[in-house]
RNA sequence: GGGCCGGUAGCUCAACGGCAGAGCAACUGACUCUUAAUCAGUUGGUUGGGGGUUCGAAUCCCCCCCGGCUCACCA
């Protein structure tokens, strides 16, 4: 973990480190990146006896500009009203739209082991007067907030311009609305039809006084009074704000010339890429947030998030491939490696830092953690395919002796994981298929010996009592096998093309126990072929 | 058009001025109650291209090519 053990030897005395999000909208798997840097930085501060705080913010009284999201009755009133004044369209008990939105990520970043000091909500902040301060210094120098759109985004604004919006009196929206005079104590606004094309204004003017959440800031200004506000130290942001002459230019400029402050460290982050695409549900390339927590559980997904710089674009292609195993492959290796077990490979830089940052819990006993047994995921799929493992008791042999509490959970967890992934993402060679309309195409390259053989199995099979268990099949094979003189090996790649078209597979004799005893017989006869002429005569 | 990131083995990446490496995949071998497991080994490279700096460059500088994201209206 270089980049955030560095970040925090790099800075002194007490630090403030702040985030911020609209909740607009649903939260999807690339937008969790953020949070997870933010909390990462704070865990590496506090590890070096940093006083660290760690705010998140709400943006609840941004306008609401996706119509996608309301329902159709709702478009026409809604849109352009603040977050915090839309009604909750689940109609679950939220107080509001902005609530509801905010909630499902709250609730993302718990499961996350994400849990900032305080969560703020800019309506709230703008209520209790706590802006106002901001709201004055913004309009009193409006030309040098324009000059600053200009200078740093080459924006042209009007000259009557003012780096705020109001509530409308009339309407209640806020997106449409725009200031053109400020007399020191009130400002004049226009709610305008046309102004944006996502929402109209309802036409209505006047005269108002912008204090106590009657109005807001630009974005960019309320971001800069954000840092004021807390005395925020660090913040990172993705990289689509910190683009030259972008948002966040905007703000550290505002920062020093309009409030007088010195802007936070920023961290920029580069975004998670799905087969070298931006995740991006609309166009269905993504992957959901829900449906990729079903597949990767917290910790590993904290450390997809924190293993690399933050500048660098991660490369993240789940679908047919089998980068989840890796991920649980490589989150088990930095275990064994904490553990003190010998590691094959090369470890990452500070890889204590990159596993104890990717467990949930901050306080965790992380060699306890480290040291305990995990089934590979890879391995587990394939016994979840394997009808009548008992897993539990297969991993309890494999580890030698019984599983602790944590280890049941996580082979709960990994169960769960791994039946998800064979559902969605996992390649169609990680997925188990009896063949059974016809014998495959695979089988046509058996041999004599291994024909023979099956032929032998089929006929010792059908005597009484046949094999009713995977231990009594199994025994069979072996038997049968070997008094053929077939190696076991070429007997079960037999039996494995012969049912699965595929030269190896599950354990066999549990394979063939659970499936119908006709089905067995007919395929291992059909499999064997005609009888040569020796077993004719 | 501006900005950022990337291009290193089939794939995913590391090395960030000092002998180009690992994991997975592939291949070979071992293992007579399992075989997608485990163990041992092998193969695999003009580090996107071209200049420059240096005793020495994947690494630093310049130019180009390719891929991607992002901004350029608002937040």
């Amino acid at each position: 973990m270089d980049w955030a053990d560095e970040l925090a030897a790099s800075v002194v005395g007490p630090q403030v480190v702040n985030d911020s999000k609209t909740p607009s909208g649903t939260v999807h798997v690339g937008s969790l990146r953020g949070p997870v840097i933010l909390d990462v930085i704070a865990r590496a501060l506090r590890a070096r006896g940093t006083a660290t705080t760690l705010l998140y913010g709400i943006d609840d009284l941004d306008p609401m500009d996706a119509q996608a999201l309301l329902t159709p009755d709702a478009v026409e009133h809604e849109m352009g009203r603040p977050l915090a004044h839309v009604p909750d369209q689940a109609g679950d008990c939220h107080a509001s739209y902005a609530r509801h939105h905010a909630q499902t990520f709250i609730d993302t970043f718990a499961g996350l082991g994400i849990r900032p000091d305080r969560y703020y909500w800019m309506s709230e902040l703008y209520a209790a007067g706590e802006v106002d301060p901001y709201i004055r210094i913004a309009l009193d120098r409006a030309e040098a907030v324009r000059a600053i759109y200009q200078r740093v985004a080459k924006v042209q604004h009007p000259s009557d311009w003012h780096p705020i919006q109001v509530v409308c009196e009339s309407c209640g929206r806020i997106g449409t609305t725009i200031v053109t005079r400020w007399d020191g104590q009130r400002i004049y606004y226009e709610c305008r039809p046309d102004f944006v094309s996502w929402a109209r204004g309802c036409g209505h003017a006047g005269w108002v006084e912008p204090f106590g959440g009657r109005a807001k800031l630009g974005w960019n200004l309320e971001w800069a009074a954000q840092w004021s506000i807390f005395g925020v130290t660090i913040e990172p942001c993705g990289k689509d704000l910190a683009t030259a002459g972008g948002s966040r230019d905007r703000a550290d400029a505002i920062a020093h010339e309009i409030f007088e402050r010195e802007p936070p460290l920023n961290v920029p982050y580069e975004f998670l890429n799905i087969g070298g695409r931006k995740m991006s549900t609309s166009k269905g390339l993504g992957v959901a947030a829900h449906e990729i927590a079903r597949v990767v559980p917290p910790e590993q997904l904290r450390l997809l998030f924190l293993r690399p710089r933050p500048q660098t674009a991660i490369e993240f292609d789940p679908i047919g491939s089998d980068a989840i195993p890796r991920l649980f492959d490589e989150f088990d290796r930095l275990a064994d490696a904490t553990a003190g077990r010998p590691v094959r490979g090369e470890l990452p830089a500070g890889h204590e830092s990159v596993f104890r940052y990717s467990l949930l819990d901050p306080a965790a006993d992380v060699a306890a953690i480290a040291a305990a047994f995990r089934p590979a995921f890879g391995h587990l799929a394939l016994l979840r395919q394997i009808p009548g493992v008992d897993i539990d008791a297969r991993l309890e042999a494999e580890k030698g002796a019984p599983l602790t509490a944590l280890e049941l959970a996580t082979v709960r967890e990994r169960t769960a994981a791994a039946d998800a992934w064979l559902e969605t993402f996992a390649p169609d060679r990680s997925r188990i298929v009896v063949r059974r309309d016809a014998l495959p195409d695979e089988a046509a390259g058996l041999d004599a010996g291994q024909r023979a053989w099956l032929g032998r199995l089929a006929t010792a099979a059908a005597a009484t009592p046949p094999p009713a268990s995977g231990d009594a099949w199994q025994a069979l094979i072996f038997s049968t096998a070997t008094e053929v003189g077939l190696a076991p090996g070429q007997a079960f790649a037999a039996l494995y093309l012969a049912f699965l078209g595929r030269p190896n597979g599950p354990r066999a004799g549990w394979l063939l126990a659970s499936l119908e005893p006709a089905f067995v017989l007919e395929r291992l006869r059909i499999a064997a072929g005609p009888p040569t002429l020796e077993e004719s005569a």
